[in-house]
DNA sequence: TAAACACATGAACAAATGTTCATATGAAAG
DNA sequence: CTTTCATATGAACATTTGTTCATGTGTTTA
């Protein structure tokens, strides 16, 4: 009987308890998915380019739109993913609402990806 | 004359000097669609699985397949993405195809994504 | 050289995503 | 309390994205 699973190359390179070591080292599914969904929101260039703002600037929505030249509608929407995420948040000021980074690893988390693509 | 953008709230939060001093220092357009780029590849979960497997382990294709329980042709599809984005890298051994990470910032780059999702 | 195996790839399809447009909400000023 | 301004939100739509299925390519082994 051949107790490998069927989709296992017939001469595993690595031994199936390397494979196992290795299964048993992953963070499980929930924490996965969670880490997935915290970089999709740094995977949108609308979305990347809020946050570089802010971590130069606290401003808010209405200067942002105009300061990238993308539609008030279209920064709120994804003002409030980025808060979902708890990677921004906010205060009001007046009539304005002002956005801020509500995490320091952005910062780092932005800082190693620009060191991989000015590589 | 009113010289501000008309997107632009009334009392601007922040004063123009500012909004223009912010927009100098972001990167150019190309730059953040790259890195808006490289971050999506985190950003989906089978990839991320992927990435996860190989930072412990290098392993052919129908390895990450059998452990992941995903199709083999799924797992070739993103593993091509990666490769593009020079993520991941591979060598054949024998009848096998070795892969494994490309880059070492790829760790980081999980690691201080883990840093906010497990707080 | 023929068969078996590991991997790659194209087409098709469903699901997720981002923008726009129109409109709603809610604080502030008159 | 009415109007105005800053922001939020829902619906519709076009794109992008990830998977599956079928099949192609290139290596190794018989």
């Amino acid at each position: 009987m051949d107790e490998r699973n069927e989709l296992m190359c017939d001469e595993s390179c690595s031994h199936n308890e390397v494979v196992e070591k290795v299964r048993a080292d992953m963070p499980d599914d929930d924490t996965l998915y969670e880490l997935a969904d915290l970089f999709k929101m740094f995977g949108d260039s609308t979305r990347m380019k809020i946050m570089f703002v802010l971590m130069e600037q606290e401003m808010c929505v209405c200067d942002i739109a105009e300061l990238l030249g993308i539609s008030q509608s279209a920064i709120s929407h994804q003002l409030r993913i980025l808060k979902q995420s708890k990677l921004i948040s906010s205060r009001r000021e007046g009539k304005n609402i002002i956005c801020f980074l509500a995490d320091d690893h952005v910062r780092s988390i932005i800082d190693q990806g620009l060191s991989h693509v000015l590589e």
